[in-house]
DNA sequence: TAAATGGCAATGGTCTGGCCAAAAAGCGCG
DNA sequence: CGCGCTTTTTGGCCAGACCATTGCCATTTA
C-alpha cells in the first residue's frame, strides 16, 4: 500500500457527527454510513482540501481504511456524483475525481421542477425578463477587458457559425454566459444560466431562420456596445427588448412547442 | 405475490434508451442499470404516471421483476432520493415514495454552489434586490384572495411570535414565500425562495433585537397593503426599502457574520 | 377495559466475496 | 517510433446473508 496516499487521508479524521435536519431543510432518514461518508467529503471539498481534479482513493481502498463495506463508500461517491460535486470513471487510473465548479447541477434540478410544476413558456420569459436585463446593467458597470473580449469572441463565433449555415445557438448561449460572468454576482449569474439553458431546451426542437438569426446577433452587437461604453440603461433596455423580440417570434412560430422535453 | 401491483408497472416497459449527453449537460458515464431504471422512474413521475404519495415496489421485488440486482434498483432510488424526487423510508410499510414537489432541491443544489464559489453576502443582497421587488410587483397584480389571507396569517403569526419572544423568523420567511406562491410564476418564485433560504441560513447564527422584528413584519404589513391594493409601484418600492433596511441592520451588526456554515 | 409489552414480518442498510467490463498503462514487435 | 496485444486497476453488477428499524398484532398487565 503506497505511503503517498497518507497526506490525503486528513480530512476523513471527524467521526459521523450530527444528525437531523439540515438548515436547507434535507430530511434525513436516521444514520446512514454513507451519507456520513458522503458529508465529509463533501466537507472536504467545500473547505478547499480536496481541489478540482484530485482524484479520491478508490472505493476499496477507502473503505478497508474505513472499516466500511466498499457498497457504503460506493454510495457515498455515487451521491456526490449526482449533485454534481464528482465525476466517477471507470478503467485503470479511473476513479472518483472532484469536478470544477459546475453550476449544472442547479440548472437540471430547476428543470426538473419545472417540469413537475409544467411551467408555461410565458413564465420562462417573465422570468428572464426580470432577470436578464439588470445583469446586462451590471454588466455595463462592471465588465472588464477581458470580459468584453469574451463577448467578443462569442459574437464573432456566432456570425461565423451563421454565415456558413452551422449551429449558432451555442454561441448565442456563451454570450449570455459570457456577459453574466461580467456581471460579477455568483448567484444572480447561476439563476441566468439555468433560465437561459431552459430557453434553449425549450427551443431545441425549432429551427430558426437565417434572419431571425442574424436579427438576434446584432442584438448582441448592441448590448455589448452599450457595455463597452458604460451606459447601463441603454445595455438594460437593449437586453430587454432582445427578449422581447425573441418571444414575439417564439410566438408566431410555435406551430408546435412542446410543453415539456 | 400479488397481483394487485400488476398495474404499477406500465411505467418500466420501456427498455434501456439513449445514451450520451442530456441537454443541460449531465455527462453520463457510460452506460448504468441504475440510471437506466431511475431515468424511467423519473420519467414516469414527471408524466404524472406515479403521484406524489405512491409508493414504488420494494427494492427486493423490483429488482426481481427487471432481473437486475437489489443493488442496481437500490442505487437508482438512492439518486432519485438525492435530487429529492423521492424519499426512502425504513421498516415495515417502508420503501421508496413520491415525493411531493419541493423546491428544496434547487435550494440545496444552489446553496453548494454558491458555497464553493465563495459568495459573499453583498452579492446575495444584490441578488434579492433586484428579484424580490419585481415579485412584489407581480403579487399585487396577481394576488388572489387566498393568496393574500395566506399572507395576512403569516403576518399574524410573526407578531404573535415576537410578542410571546418566540422565534419569528418562521412566519417571516413564510410571509415572503406567500408572496412569491401569488406571483404565479414558478421559476421567479423557486429563485426567490432560495435566495431567502440561503440568506435566512446565512443569518441563522445572529440575534435580532425585538425592535428589529418588529420592524420587518411592520414592513410586511406595508406591502401586504400595497398588494391588496394592487398598487404594484408601491409594492415594488416597499420590497426594495425592506430589503436595503435589512442589509443595513445586518451591516451593522455583523460584529462576526460567519462566511459559511 | 385500556395501556404497556413483546414477538413477528417487511423493508431498507450494510457487509462479504466474487466476477465482468472498461480503460489506461506497459510491453513487445515490426 | 508506432502499432497491437496483454496486463492491471477500477468501477459496475450480482448473489446471498445478516442487521436495524418500524409498524402491526396478539398477549399480558395494571
Amino acid at each position: 500500500m503506497p505511503r503517498t496516499h497518507q497526506r490525503r487521508l486528513r480530512w476523513l479524521a471527524p467521526a459521523a457527527r450530527h444528525r437531523g435536519e439540515s438548515s436547507t431543510g434535507k430530511v434525513e432518514s436516521a444514520y446512514r454510513i454513507s451519507d456520513g461518508i458522503a458529508e465529509r467529503i463533501e466537507d472536504a471539498i467545500s473547505d478547499g482540501i480536496l481541489a478540482p481534479g484530485s482524484r479520491l482513493l478508490s472505493e476499496r481502498e477507502l473503505a478497508q481504511r474505513l472499516n466500511a463495506s466498499r457498497e457504503s463508500v460506493r454510495e457515498a461517491y455515487r451521491s456526490l456524483e449526482v449533485v454534481g460535486l464528482l465525476v466517477i470513471r471507470r478503467g485503470k487510473d479511473g476513479g472518483a475525481f472532484v469536478r470544477d465548479i459546475d453550476h449544472g447541477a442547479v440548472t437540471r434540478s430547476l428543470s426538473l421542477m419545472l417540469r413537475l410544476g409544467k411551467t408555461s413558456h410565458r413564465e420562462l420569459t417573465e422570468a428572464r425578463l426580470l432577470i436578464e436585463p439588470p445583469i446586462a446593467r451590471l454588466a455595463a458597470q462592471r465588465a472588464t477587458q477581458s470580459d468584453i473580449e469574451a463577448m467578443e469572441a462569442q459574437i464573432e463565433g456566432q456570425m461565423n457559425a451563421i454565415r456558413g449555415n452551422a449551429d449558432s445557438r451555442k454561441y448565442d448561449l456563451q454570450f449570455h454566459r459570457a456577459m453574466g460572468e461580467s456581471a460579477q454576482n455568483l448567484p444572480l449569474n447561476i439563476l441566468m444560466n439555468s433560465l437561459t439553458d431552459l430557453m434553449v431546451e425549450a427551443l431545441s426542437s425549432i429551427t430558426i431562420s437565417k434572419e431571425m438569426r442574424s436579427h438576434g446577433v446584432e442584438f448582441h452587437r448592441l448590448v455589448l456596445d452599450a457595455i463597452r461604453r458604460k451606459d447601463q440603461d441603454k445595455a438594460f433596455k437593449l437586453m430587454q427588448q432582445h427578449i422581447l423580440e425573441s418571444q414575439k417570434w417564439v410566438n408566431k412560430n410555435r406551430s408546435k412547442l412542446r410543453s415539456r422535453k
